[in-house]
DNA sequence: TAAACTATTTCTTATATAGAAAGGCGGAAT
DNA sequence: ATTCCGCCTTTCTATATAAGAAATAGTTTA
């Protein structure tokens, strides 16, 4: 029962600073940043100084505030090129994204939700899209979610169920078990799931789970405003996932 | 003379395990990574446990390799949101974008280049956007960056010229230092910086500084497939940019 | 099954850290 | 201008933490 010895105090702490920082759009004082980590001043000024030092966060000269640095943007960019799924999935939804024209996303399970890791962009809009990948979004409310849990066990959607609220987004949202318990049936059935106006209004997207030795590793989307949904190009696009998943299932299985 | 007392040493040796993942694509061992970064590999171990849990690490639970952490999106996120340029220009880009319809880019001075930090794309294309935002783009071979050049003084010019080694990437790349000189003098009489190819075959850019208080904050440029650039084209963007640069500054400067 | 490699834990010493307190600096008020 | 006040920065030392060698556990290869 001897106790671990603790290691890592600092990087925790420096942890917490960066949490901080990342709470905000603004640049915070030495003051602000010691009261909302509970580290002393003299400590999370030494702590800051480092993070300057690797380029973690900025300080600025003349206001003496912190925020965020340029360092991070590499590591995202070099995290989001690890992900291999991204690597495997991009030229197929490319080829998909050429036969729908409307927006595709690439997600990634994570935190209870799904992650946005690659987005494919249509149209003239311009996007800000940093904003989006790496957002989560919750499973029940999402094509790409819903389309994760129709391939989650009885016990592991039981287990889903409990540890999650159903919230509503729009008067849309699915808030009953049993009725998304019904919906997942339908995706199991249909092999592509739907979001209709459940997250976003005005927003319908059909989705699929990506699977790698039967576990799900992603799942991707076609979004599109509502007014541009007719019968028959819904058809095609539930056709275009279904073959798309197809595809990369297969490079992903080997 | 007495030494500062050391600190942040573990900071800096999760740093050099950072960048270590960040420096490649493939999940790398705990063998790969104390060999890459001279640590023990039980001081690698505690450091990569710790940031596992902090959730800056990854680490494959199967073949107990590494990679980065989900975390770092969020922050490079948050990054760019930091960047107030970014909010105070993006209307107005935006309104430059629904003119030209080209790619528009906005930089800030970064590391003796300047880095993209939003981007905005006028077409179908299916673009890995977040390759992009980040990247540093050196001064002498860009129109943004170039723009940046002819607001330094003489001597900064100067300075920047001894640092700088004009290395070429296409036929066109400027790679004369008196030549970028006279560059940059029919950049300040235009007010307009171009880019003929000098970084990319066949991309052709117009970009202009932007001044905070006298001081370059960053810059903002048109790109375009030369085949598009008409000169009636050509004197368009040269206008719409020079009344982009003027609205944003006035924002700037309040 | 053994051998060879790699990951993980243990343990001890030397070292880095935490935090209080003092000192410095700059802006605001008078 | 001068004082005051608040925040940033430095100093110092007991103490908690980190580093590394070596033992152990686990995994793959032959």
């Amino acid at each position: 029962m001897t106790d671990k010895q603790p290691y890592g105090t600092v990087l925790i702490k420096a942890a917490r600073i960066m949490d901080l920082l990342a709470s905000t759009n603004e640049a915070l004082s030495l003051q602000q940043i010691s009261r909302g980590t509970d580290l002393t001043s003299s400590t999370a000024l030494k702590i800051l100084d480092t993070l300057v030092i690797i380029g973690y966060v900025n300080k600025d000269l003349k206001t003496k505030h912190f925020t965020l640095g340029s360092k991070l943007i590499r590591y995202a960019n070099r995290f989001i090129e690890q992900q291999d799924l991204v690597f495997v999935a991009r030229p197929f939804l490319e080829e998909l994204q050429s036969k729908v024209n409307e927006t595709i996303h690439l997600g990634v399970p994570k935190e209870n939700g799904v992650m946005y890791v690659e987005k494919l962009e249509p149209k003239n809009q311009s996007i800000y899209m940093t904003s989006r990948i790496g957002g989560i979004r919750s499973l029940y409310s999402s094509a790409m979610g819903k389309a994760i849990l129709a391939e989650y066990g009885s016990k592991e959607l039981e287990q889903y169920f409990e540890r999650t609220e159903l919230i509503p987004y729009t008067a849309h949202t699915i808030t009953n078990y049993l009725q998304l318990q019904e919906e997942i049936k339908n995706i199991q059935q249909v092999g592509v799931a739907f979001d209709d106006e459940e997250m976003e209004a005005d927003c319908f997207c059909v989705g699929a789970a990506l699977l790698r030795d039967r576990e799900v590793v992603g799942a991707f989307s076609v979004s599109m405003p509502k007014y541009r949904l007719t019968s028959a190009f819904r058809e095609k696009i539930i056709l275009e996932i279904k073959k798309t998943k197809m595809k990369i299932e297969e490079v992903l299985n080997q």
